[in-house]
DNA sequence: GACAATAGTTCCATTGAGCGGAAGAGAAGT
DNA sequence: ACTTCTCTTCCGCTCAATGGAACTATTGTC
């Protein structure tokens, strides 16, 4: 703490300093602080601290214990998560780049994080034009392939309490709009093992991807590019080779050592 | 992370949203990130992210590598300082009880966080009467006797930063608020090895500190009490409590397993 | 050295995101 | 049943935060 015992950023942002207040009292309280409590220490007003706490759970950052009601740090807080994604892309860059030059588009893997889908690993296309997200960004679970794989490996009552928190937001005249519809799409790539996102995020890119199993989070692996590139003619075997790419991952992540 | 796949809050708060995408982007960029690839992941404007990384490293959840000039996690992350403070209140508590039943006041412990000391234990007086902050309430370096014997084993240019970055709020008629007479304090302090807060947080609190040396952060223990129990004369007594107790503790934390 | 491009930093008029008090609901204790 | 305390919800209001633009610093190329 004291490393580097230099301060003042000359831009104070109360909202950051709110949730840094509360973090750092989450971190001193291994056993969880109630509300009041927090609301006694941070002095912040008791409506305001419960906002901070409940945004904060939303994302992971604070979790309440089912017993107590106490709010404690949350996973996203622990590191062994990073280490364990580290773990993963590190394992999974050789086959990423193996299938991105076998099919010459972007792939990328994706995880489950605070109701969306983060992007941790995009290996781009070389082609000029290419549908590539960044790493970092995040999309809806609705309107991705990614997020259709992963929303499939969880129980639907979950799938239903990211879907009403979260919206499902009109992106083209394809998305999914309705949670009906979308837990019916959710048993057929169950069923098929993997997904489409067939022009449901962007009006003219396609999507293919399939589960990583076996991961200690919820993850997928997919294939993006231009609709004009990639058919639905052309997506066998672009699974097939997602497949086995994800297999690939999947066992070097359980060779790798801890 | 997918330990509980709940999501949706009903209280998005966006400027929560956005530390936490970018404290998300820093756990998965280990070797640090710039601004611009900030920007591109989180899609927020950039003066905004700069703003939120600043203020991030203002409270060392973010810190700059000093040769890169890439932002990534701080020390405020890392869950060994978190392990170490838990570490010290266990090992503290004992010495800080007796101590308390000793002087019949509130003790404390206070740790050096962001260019402000947090409280992170206290053991309030079974007195009615008393002056006791809460676990996790924070203090001005300058105005209180725990911030002087924490900035007191400080290297006086980081002193000055803290003091400009942060102000020097007029608290009573007594409050020291030059940063001149500061650092003389602080040669005092540093020469006697103990500081009072002498009516300077409040009109009628006084407050004792010795600094708990050999720490992997700047700490100090303190007895605070009303000012007409806690006379200048009674002080070399506190003192001499206070540096047995700061001694026992120290030791106890050596001898601890890590 | 000159120029261009890019990254980082600062500023401020504007406004809507966030606020916090109050009310309501729930839980616990007598 | 009543009281007290904690947790949860709501909404009119305002000011903290915003983000675009300008400026500064750095890097790369010729």
């Amino acid at each position: 703490m004291n490393e580097s015992a230099k301060a003042g950023s000359g831009y104070p942002i109360r909202a950051v300093e709110r949730v840094c207040d509360i973090l750092d009292l989450l971190q001193i309280e291994p056993e969880g602080v109630s509300l009041v409590a927090v609301t006694a220490a941070t002095e912040l007003p008791k409506s305001s601290a419960y906002r901070y706490l409940l945004a904060l759970e939303a994302r992971q950052y604070a979790e309440r214990d089912a017993d107590t009601g106490l709010f404690r740090l949350g996973p996203a807080y622990r590191p062994q998560r990073a280490r364990q994604l580290g773990r993963l892309l590190e394992c999974a860059h050789p086959a990423l780049e193996q299938l991105r030059n076998k099919v010459n588009e972007t792939v990328n893997i994706g995880v489950l994080d605070g109701g969306e889908v983060v992007h941790v690993a995009v290996i781009e296309s070389q082609q000029m034009m290419r549908l590539a997200a960044r790493v970092g960004e995040r999309g809806p679970v609705h309107a991705t392939a990614l997020g259709k794989v992963i929303a499939a490996g969880m129980p639907e009552e979950n799938v239903r309490t990211i879907l009403s928190g979260h919206g499902m937001r009109t992106f083209t005249p394809a998305t999914i709009v309705t949670a009906e519809a979308f837990v019916r799409e959710l048993a057929r790539v169950a069923k098929l093992g993997y997904a489409i996102d067939d022009l449901e995020a962007q009006d003219d890119g396609r999507c293919v991807a399939v589960p990583l199993p076996g991961l200690p989070f919820l993850a997928g692996l997919s294939v993006s590019a231009p609709s004009s590139r990639l058919s639905n003619d052309g997506v066998p075997l672009v699974v097939t080779r997602l497949k086995k790419a994800a297999t690939a991952i999947v066992k070097a992540y359980e060779r790798s050592p801890l």
